[in-house]
DNA sequence: CTGCACGCCGATCTTGACCTCCACGATGTT
DNA sequence: AACATCGTGGAGGTCAAGATCGGCGTGCAG
């Protein structure tokens, strides 16, 4: 009549063994790693921080010996996502000086990011937090940071006003995140690379023709 | 040095004058347009019963009679804007045959959906509620429904295979939704429609030349 | 004039989640 | 080998927010 084996959670995620101590340093990745997992899965507002201790398999006074609250830790993940979009994003844009590459190398950076195992670009691109303004700050921040770095390529590769380089540059990016996140979620049907040369295909052909360009 | 009129709320939406009575049917259309007004200014979580309620000039009561709960209420506004962005969308592609003014008039629709009074679009893009599978199957169809009507004049225009007719269509619906969004934020730099027809271009640029449409 | 029905409001209950207090056991020292 | 110490664990407080009950005022039929 008791629970049968009380290692069991309800949604077959089952926490770590009971393992004893361990150094402060590494209790603190740990304790990141399955924060991650949790809001993830759940989202922020369904997260509990008792599911997290659980997960960890710590109970939750140590959790908050090493993260004031529940937003602190959800942001210090979130910070991480979002370093590592802009920044592989801005390293794409400078590894070529060929336009379409950086377009694809981009692209392939877009869906790289969505399709890493963690799923870490579900605190970005599908927050429930957006009414904090530290989370929408940050969530913005990518999207406009990203933006930027193309934009200025545009800028001077086209001369198109500076308006309308952001708008063509957010758009791109757009494109690149809602067409990987359904990729994702559509199931294999196309490779990730296949899917990711495609939309590159896309974006390439709607921006290279920009006015004007004596370049080439 | 109290607060001057007890009538000025902190976030400066007044509430309507705590009118008496009111018709039943009449009184429901008001609790939506209130509820809709709170939901997009602070969001599902952010948003408390009380502040639906302060904002129609109603106590909670009255509304928990007219809506079975707070989910309910939102689901509703929710399918109605919904249903908006979609007809509209199928409506813009069946306004001409020429792909060129198809996506024209389809970025248009995207845009004033976006910039429409009410900003209930923030209910479908910037929701906060999509742990609750009710709302994610809502907010995930509004992109799959307008990918599909334009998967549909792709395969048929071009021959491409579904799932990357259904990919192409999923990012060009992603560049209109993101691009809308940061034209609204980022305050008037570029009217509506010249930001529309800007993004138009790039999409047709990038769709136009696909592999092969014998039809000219 | 009087009784009735209807819709509305103030005050309250309860749940659930974030955040701390008292006992236990393992480790390093003498 | 015995003791002091520090980290760990379970149980509990607080509070906000969703959801609900007895009284009140108003308009109408008789």
């Amino acid at each position: 009549m008791t629970a049968g084996s009380p290692d069991t959670t309800p949604d077959g995620a089952l926490p770590r063994p009971r393992g004893g101590r361990m150094p402060r340093r590494e209790r603190r990745v740990q304790l990141l790693e399955s924060a991650l997992e949790v809001f993830v899965a759940q989202g922020y507002h369904a997260a509990a921080m008792d599911d997290i201790a659980e997960r960890a398999g710590v109970s939750k006074p140590v959790l908050y010996q090493h993260f004031p609250g529940k937003l602190d830790l959800y942001l210090a993940l979130l910070d991480a996502s979002c370093d590592t979009i802009i920044d592989g994003c801005r390293e794409a844009l400078a590894s070529t000086t060929d336009n379409k590459d950086r377009v694809a190398a981009t692209m392939k950076v877009f869906y790289s990011y969505v399709a890493s195992e963690e799923g870490a670009f579900r605190l970005v691109f599908e927050s429930d937090l957006t009414s904090e303004p530290d989370v929408r700050e940050r969530v913005d921040r990518v999207t406009i940071e990203c933006a930027s770095m193309i934009a200025d390529v545009i800028r001077t590769d086209t001369g198109l006003p500076d308006e309308a380089s952001e708008l063509l540059a957010v758009s791109l990016v757009g494109m690149a995140q809602v067409s990987a996140r359904f990729w994702l979620a559509g199931g294999g049907g196309i490779t990730q690379d296949d899917a990711a040369a495609l939309i590159a295909g896309l974006a390439w052909r709607g921006i290279r023709g920009y006015p004007m360009t004596d370049d080439h």
